[in-house]
DNA sequence: CGCCGACTTGAATTCCTTCAAGTACGGTGG
DNA sequence: CCACCGTACTTGAAGGAATTCAAGTCGGCG
């Protein structure tokens, strides 16, 4: 919505914001030199956003990416019965919006959760990029694919979990992801959603929520004063909330996988 | 599981499973004559799944899509307390293991409903082909895509409707996709899963969605006798379901769009 | 004909929602 | 500094949607 945009156009690529999405897709996909500098060399512009501002509407194009610089955000559905479900949680190095670039209307909101920054490029550009380097189209690729990996693994948290395990769910998975993007440890960390927000990600109403935060408090299995989490025990809490961590596919693919060797470039 | 191979190696590409594949995302996609000949070109092997056989199993790496040729197949996940979730259905034209392109073990599982024909190829081939061709490229890339739109719908679905609208979004859901898979009318078919399976795909019980079957006939929403279902009035039962198609992304993207101009090839 | 899986029905229970108040907290302005 | 305000959180009681358990029926197939 309100982007106060600083057009603080691609100067000291070294740690910018270009960098962060480098070094996110260098968590699961190699990235060569020469694809890495080019994507560094794209243009883009920084911007914030208040809390609940919306980063993408359903219904509009989307020419510009936005990488998450700091704060989180949520991708969200509504339902004609007035409901919410929050589908996706973006953090730091998240991108929201590329899909912008393939389809001319968005299928989902992204919304900010508190305050976020950001760093917007342009779709025609970092497509025109992506297919300059095969191996950074591979990385962009592989993350839409880890993406749709774990909309299928919410579908089954919401589906097939009672509450308790997807709230515990949600936390357990939050937390990895906080860790594996590099905010800190994964079992002790500021919730960045009321919990309405939580009640909407896990489709639970928010007197509910309330309810199994207590009971899991209570059996010991997490502690909370306001939105502040500590998951006690790890190993504990991942069975109770039938966690395993394999669908984010947090490990980079061996040198020898397809679309590692087959891809010129 | 059992694949009976019968090595049918790529002779008379006109109508052949690639030409079923080629067309599938000719309906989203420009192809380029020179890339959907190249994809034309790939080796297949066809073969056959018994009902409730896996062509893909959670876990393993995946080296060959396998290409829906006909019958109906399903992406499903398992939770520790023993519930299956049904993630996505596949039909004529889908891909089903293409993710192993990029990742070393599968998410999820793919499993037959009712008999099912499909054609093999090697991933490797595939994954070198798309990147000799860009526009062959965006194009399964926008396929993977419109599956990840696809899965935020059913969180939204399994997440914010009621058992009703739940189901009936399926109904609806299933009728439209099978349309524009060009298999017939998409207020009138045989649905390719038993109550039980429906259930797991919509988050319930095989009882309950048996109930809520039954509601819908009272309603005279739809007609069934057995699995076959025919939806009396399209506009009131999109309506009742809260169904609107656009997450389904059924439209070309036009001409100007940044993946259809920005990409060399 | 008899069997098996899929479907159907009923009754009891449970998990979660709804409604309705109340409390704590952080920010704002006097 | 404190009174005020709004938002988020908390609590209780009642209701309802969906589950569970258990039994029965239907239909296709060997």
């Amino acid at each position: 919505m309100k982007m106060e945009a600083i057009t603080n156009v691609g100067r000291k690529a070294g740690s910018g914001p270009l960098a962060l999405l480098a070094d996110r897709l260098a968590r699961h996909s190699q990235l060569p030199a020469a694809a890495r500098r080019a994507l560094l060399a794209l243009p883009f512009t920084r911007c914030r956003f208040e809390p609940k501002a919306f980063l993408l509407l359903e219904g509009e194009k989307s020419l510009a990416s936005h990488i998450l610089l700091s704060g989180f955000a949520q991708r969200n559905k509504l339902a004609g019965s007035g409901g919410r479900q929050i589908v996706a949680l973006l953090m730091k190095g998240g991108l929201a919006g590329f899909e912008g670039a393939f389809f001319p209307a968005a299928d989902h909101n992204v919304q900010a959760l508190g305050t976020v920054e950001a760093a917007a490029i342009p779709n025609r550009a970092l497509v025109a990029v992506a297919f300059a380097h095969p191996m950074l189209a591979a990385a962009l690729w592989r993350e839409s694919l880890i993406e749709a990996s774990v909309a299928r693994e919410w579908i089954l948290n919401v589906g097939r979990r009672d509450a308790r395990a997807r709230i515990l769910h949600l936390l357990c998975e939050f937390g990895l992801s906080r860790e594996l993007a590099g905010l800190g440890a994964g079992d002790r960390f500021e919730l960045p959603m009321s919990q309405e927000e939580l009640a909407d990600a896990t489709g639970l109403t928010a007197v509910h929520v309330n309810r199994v935060l207590q009971g899991l408090s209570g059996e010991g299995l997490i502690e909370r004063q306001r939105r502040r989490i500590r998951i006690v025990d790890r190993r504990r809490a991942r069975r109770a909330a039938d966690f395993s961590p394999a669908y984010l596919h947090p490990h980079k693919a061996p040198g020898e996988s397809a679309a590692a060797t087959d891809i010129p470039g």
